[in-house]
DNA sequence: TCTGGGGTCCTAGGACCC
DNA sequence: TCTGGGGTCCTAGGACCC
């Protein structure tokens, strides 16, 4: 064990929301909520302002509104995020070469990389600081909380304890009595089924589960849950921090507005989600030989379908094949709500397959991506047809008897202002693109706006 | 007004092999 | 009359994380 609190766990505040408030000022100090905006949405960040009114991660959108309606809804934008991230990286490897990042928003940095070492409370307490200052200097703004410990462990709970803008350094050889009076959900990998079961031993703080037996422990979660779970409790986690961690899988996943029955527009998508899911493959590099599909049906419950190839692939027409005939054996009577096709098994070199690729029959797909009123917007240009999904950007259109068409909305900027470009994939029509003027950017989207009737007025425009 | 999307890791049973 | 026994691969499901 680590005799000086060398690892700092750096976690943004209310992250998606905050660079929200950053671009756009007359959201700062107001209540945001970033997440789905459609009627199966859930919340992904809330501001501290709005989860003052008790909106947190993973509510459903339609929970939020009803709790803050006046706060502002707003679809994430991925790639603003990102870029944010990177800068915030970057002040983190300028400190420390070892840096593992979990998400986007969230880091472990091992100070004890950088040649760094006796450090004390007050040593980490300041370099903490200074990143900190770093990252908002470097972000435009971004706070974030640190957390510094011996381990990963407890770094991590740490830097939870002084949240927004806060910096907790735990001494070394007090972390057994610094988790002891904690709940046990506070350590990662406990989540409520796990939480529930040690409830039923009589196990609810870290204390109680320093008193239970590791036998006892691994009969009630199981060998490998048990054991980890033994030491952590104990504060014996020697984790090191990894710096580059390998992809295991890839997938792409959508929960649609309303269930699907059709299973040939089901095909459809899935085709188009393999596709999605080679082009990722194909940029990051990588092939896989096992290939998924997934369905939830209207009751929540899901399933996967899995079959594995003799060697690594990442052709569209090989991964669509195989979905195809998976999803062919899932029973889809009654709806689906979700539908996902993913690549696991990756290799980073890929297997001229011959008789994959003479097998596989080209499968003609039409997509298109919207702007924030793109049911209507879709229903305009295909009338009488039926707008079946819209999410993140994109419409689908399906029910002319040519395949699914799908619609994209690019924003670029001119020396006369933004334009939208809105170009139709349909296999009828071959490319069709028109440019529109872009309509202004909403500086103050939600609080005239309700956003709440215009999604109910395009649901029924839908059905 | 239930319940996203992208992941990771683990378990358990059956097939198959030596 | 019982019923090897370990190892690997594959599939399906579940818990959990941000």
């Amino acid at each position: 064990m680590r005799t000086d609190p060398s690892i700092l766990h750096v976690d943004l505040d209310a992250f998606f929301a905050a660079v929200e408030q950053r671009d756009k000022p007359s959201l700062r100090g107001k209540a945001v909520v970033v997440g789905g905006i459609g009627l199966r949405g859930v919340v992904s960040t809330a501001s501290y302002e709005a989860r003052k009114y008790g909106v947190r991660s993973a509510m459903s959108t339609a929970e939020a509104r009803s709790r803050c309606p006046h706060a502002a809804y707003l679809g994430p934008r991925f790639d603003v995020y990102r870029e944010a991230s990177q800068a915030v990286m970057a002040q983190m490897r300028a400190l420390s070469p070892l840096v593992e990042p979990l998400s986007l928003d969230e880091a472990f940095v091992d100070l004890s990389a950088s040649g760094l070492s006796g450090l004390t409370v007050e040593d980490v307490a300041a370099i903490a600081n200074d990143l900190k200052a770093a990252i908002k200097e470097a972000s435009g703004g971004l706070t974030a909380s640190v957390g510094a410990g011996t381990s990963k462990l407890i770094a991590k709970i740490a830097s939870d304890l002084d949240k927004p803008d806060g910096v907790v350094v735990v001494p070394a050889g007090t972390e057994a009595e610094f988790l002891a009076p904690m709940q046990v959900t506070v350590i990662p990998g406990v989540g409520p089924a796990t939480a529930q079961r040690l409830s039923m031993a009589g196990v609810r703080t870290v204390a109680d589960l320093q008193q239970l037996g590791q036998d006892e422990l691994i009969r009630q979660v199981g060998t490998a849950h048990g054991s980890s779970l033994h030491r952590l409790a104990v504060a014996a986690d020697d984790r090191p921090v990894v710096s580059d961690r390998e992809t295991k899988s890839v997938s792409v996943e959508d929960t649609f507005e309303t269930d699907i029955l059709d299973r040939s527009l089901l095909t459809a998508i899935g085709d188009r989600m393999a596709h999605r899911v080679s082009e990722r493959l194909q940029k990051a590099q990588l092939s896989g030989r096992t290939v998924t599909v997934k369905t939830r049906m209207h009751d929540f419950t899901t399933h996967t379908r899995s079959s594995t190839l003799a060697g690594p692939t990442d052709d569209p027409r090989v991964i669509a094949r195989v979905a195809r005939r998976l999803l062919d054996d899932s029973d889809v009577s009654g709806g689906i709500r979700l539908l996902g096709v993913g690549v696991s098994s990756l290799a980073d070199w890929i297997q001229d397959d011959l008789f994959t690729e003479s097998e596989a029959e080209e499968v003609p797909l039409e997509l298109v991506d919207l702007p924030e009123r793109p049911r209507e917007r879709l229903a305009g240009y295909y009338p009488g047809q039926d707008v079946v999904h819209t999410s993140y950007g994109e419409g689908w259109v399906w029910g002319s008897g040519r395949g699914l068409v799908t619609v994209r909305f690019e924003t670029a900027s001119t020396p006369a202002g933004p334009v939208r470009t809105f170009a139709i994939d349909d296999p009828a029509l071959s490319r069709l693109e028109r440019t529109i003027p872009a309509e202004p950017e909403p500086d103050e989207p939600v609080v005239q706006e309700p956003a709440l009737s215009a999604l109910e007025e395009s649901g029924a425009e839908a059905d």
